[in-house]
DNA sequence: TGTACATCAGTGAACGCGCGTTCACTGATGTAC
DNA sequence: TGTACATCAGTGAACGCGCGTTCACTGATGTAC
């Protein structure tokens, strides 16, 4: 019910909802400037408050970028969710598409990413629950793959996950974002399914050739 | 003839070598602060000097940290050198080497780690040549094991050394350094190892099995 | 429905601080003769 | 070997600035009756 301006924005010497609006501007400020090129004053101006307003919300930067990367955490099983889901019936479609999912969300939602790998170790229980639900998804994917798999060949089930997930991850950092490409004269996605390719024919998942 | 006190430091009114210290304490104040948990004064200071001179050899903080960037990746490509070297005549062993080596460095050098990959996009042509040495390592690895398969079986090389490097490079950066561990119950390096055996069955480079 | 009051979520002025940067300077070093 | 001078590599004082943080305050909102 307090919500009913849904474009929002300011509404008078309340905010309404500042807590979010600093965390969209803190998004935006580390998208330009990276995951320290702003200041707790600088937030508060980009949501268009004054210095002071912050502290009600967070205790310091630190507080406020961990909530961006809680925030990117989510978003970025939610998209991982999705592309899972997409593959449908079939587990090879689906861990596929999630692979492919972890570098568009890199690509895509840089900001979030930064927050969430780059800003420092003050991992907070929260930012870690958000982190392994993303986790999970990579996990799950990689189970609908094996599932089918005689017991003794399969692979320990977390131990592939990291597998891909390192893969997806070094392949994101290095190649993943603008001005590293060229880095590496292949598009990321192709080196990152040529790689997962060659992985899963190793576990005996793919047919050889 | 003007370096005969080896163990320096200050000799009066002229630091000597302020260059070389003020990377060093940059470097300290990076494995202890993170990459921009320090400012250009700090340095000054870190190195007992007034806070005008380092603007006599660095433009400013990003080019003092390019500086510790190029450094490390040097240092890099060196420890991966004397590990592919170790390897002797078995190129498997080399290789094995090299890439333990990757996460042995990520480990053990957080500091130059940090400045080599998370300071930022402004990477100088000397930054990009001291990563290509660097590269170029993992590369050789990677041609040794290569050379001895039938032509037509072979992977485009440059491909194999980019799926290499992200699979060390995930790994480092997800489990490599303290505080991570927590999120994986195996050992990085055990991880590696096995990836990485994966990763070449896959190729047809080791039996089955 | 109206009123009184508590609580919430902002303001804006103020403070001390350290930073980046500049400047004229000066002590140390190197070199030509 | 001595001397004069140019150059190098520092000093330290100064500046304006924006930051983080606090504080008493106040406008808006929610709720009990």
């Amino acid at each position: 019910m307090a919500e009913d301006d849904p474009n929002s924005g300011r509404r008078g010497y309340h905010h309404g909802n500042l807590r979010e609006a600093l965390i969209a501007a803190v998004k935006d400020l580390i998208a330009d400037h990276g995951p320290s090129g702003f200041t707790f004053s600088e937030a508060a101006r980009a949501a268009g408050v004054s210095p002071a307003a912050p502290y009600r919300h967070f205790k310091d930067r630190d507080a406020l970028i961990a909530d961006v990367a809680e925030q990117g955490f989510t978003a970025f099983a939610e998209h991982l969710e999705i592309a899972f889901e997409k593959g449908g019936t079939s587990p090879i479609r689906a861990f596929e598409a999630v692979t492919r999912a972890y570098l568009t969300f890199a690509a895509e939602e840089r900001a979030y990413f930064t927050a969430m790998f780059q800003a420092g170790p003050p991992q907070s229980a929260e930012v870690k629950k958000a982190g392994d639900r993303a986790f999970m998804v990579l996990q799950r994917a990689c189970e609908g793959l094996v599932r089918h798999v005689p017991e003794a060949k399969r692979p320990p089930i977390h131990m592939m996950a990291y597998h891909v997930w390192s893969i997806c991850h070094g392949i994101a950092e290095l190649f993943g974002r603008p001005g590293a490409q060229s880095r590496a004269p292949i598009e990321a996605a192709d080196l990152l399914e040529a790689g997962v390719a060659i992985y899963l024919r190793g576990l005996g998942l793919l047919p050889d050739g």
